[in-house]
DNA sequence: CGAGGTCTTGAAGACGATCAACAAACGTGG
DNA sequence: CCACGTTTGTTGATCGTCTTCAAGACCTCG
């Protein structure tokens, strides 16, 4: 059923999809695996033979350097083909770590190989996946070097609010988001304190709150401004690839 | 020629090609394109019918906010497939302008539609070209988030200096960097007075210098040590994909 | 009940931004 | 050829955002 498949629910609604695509794309995944929170789903210099879809919970893409600081490139929400990079890559320069307690999906690379053989639009799909990526990390970027601290945590949680409507995992005007203010900060690259801070402004002048891993927007357009937040770039627009 | 096709020199720096490949990419181009310094090649919002591949000159990606405040989010040098991301996409989600008068390979969808349906190794291979991109964004945004000011501008030009050696464009010690302090700020999220004195502090500690723009490392195992450099993500290795 | 994680708040200080002024390099037209 | 405006690089001074250090409150879980 669909329905089990958020990773469907993802790419369609970007792109109409064949049945035999949509029967294709249900039988990619040769067997489920549950993480742990805090456990890595692959790592960073890994030669992984299959890709992973997360199926259920949360994971994130981070970096380590050397001296042990931690830079999260990217959160993943239910639907997300995490690594499907590691199949043109072969190697991977990243860890992807479960934020929760996850289901994921494995795809085996050959099974993708099989599809750039006999699938040329369904490529053309799978490609078109990794390229929002590709677009949330340059907004990312954007954020970073341009936006203060409390623009770039409001971008965040219009981001993510975004990408979680289309898998139905917002109600109304909340949405559930495991992840600790620490993990917040260590994507924002700001230090725990400040993202506190600034969590707390955000609250104070009503534009959302975080409480109970619940993001509640109290004012969207107050937030969209303040982010200057365009979801254009998240590429929801039903059209052929 | 493959001397006058420095993206098939960029693409064999990762993979093999068959002959018939070579040939394939080489007749990829319908047209070449001159732009000049500033002039935009795809804007952000466009809808191209075409990719373009950067054959002479540099270039850049960047998104500018409604607040008129610019971030670039990659540089080009040549051998770069700048807007392959449009092919997949549609829309495109940022800008790609000149830094210097530019050589354009116009490279229409349809060809590269082609290749999805006909080629699928190369397919992959073009694939790879766009998560090299995402590759190098994951890295700035460690940096924007991670490192200093200074250990920043090492990272990036070791980096440059990495993608510049595959197309032959280091000589010695020593690259051509056509780029301003200002539009040097813009890609770091640094203000241009700061860019101006960590540059010196690196010409100072005998790191490098960058004068008539001209990048010359003077100590490149420091530089990398201070920048943690590593170059795995840039995937300069020969393996199938 | 104690241990450890998370959130919160205070205070001090650093890194980088902003404002301002000037020097040097360059192209243009007189 | 020089005068001129424009762009780029350089330096000083001040200010503010964000970091770091520190400590206490709250929570869950063994």
């Amino acid at each position: 059923m669909t329905d089990s498949h958020p990773f469907i629910k993802k790419i369609e609604a970007r792109d109409r999809l064949s049945k035999q695509e949509r029967e294709v794309l249900a039988k990619l995944i040769s067997r489920t695996k549950e993480f742990q929170a805090d456990e890595p789903v692959v790592r960073d210099g890994d030669r992984p033979r299959h890709s992973s879809v997360l199926l259920e919970g949360f994971a994130c893409r981070s970096k380590t350097l050397k001296d042990g600081c931690r830079q999260i490139t990217e959160f993943h929400v239910p639907g997300d083909f995490v690594d499907l990079h590691s199949f043109p890559l072969k190697q991977l320069d990243h860890d992807v770590i479960a934020l929760t307690r996850c289901q994921i999906g494995i795809v085996p690379h050959e099974r993708l190989s099989d599809i750039t053989e006999t699938m040329p639009h369904l490529t053309r799909v799978l490609w078109l996946m990794t390229l929002i990526d590709a677009a949330v990390h340059r907004e990312w970027i954007v954020g970073m070097g341009r936006r203060t601290a409390t623009a770039r945590i409001a971008h965040l949680f219009c981001e993510l609010c975004a990408r979680l409507d289309p898998v139905g995992l917002v109600k109304g005007h909340s949405y559930h988001l495991p992840v600790s203010q620490q993990q917040l900060s260590d994507a924002l690259g700001l230090s725990l304190v400040h993202t506190n801070r600034m969590l707390a402004s955000l609250r104070k002048n009503g534009l959302l709150t975080f409480a109970d891993q619940t993001v509640t927007i109290r004012d969207w357009a107050g937030l969209m401004h303040l982010a200057q937040f365009d979801p254009s770039y998240l590429c929801l627009r039903l059209e052929p690839r």
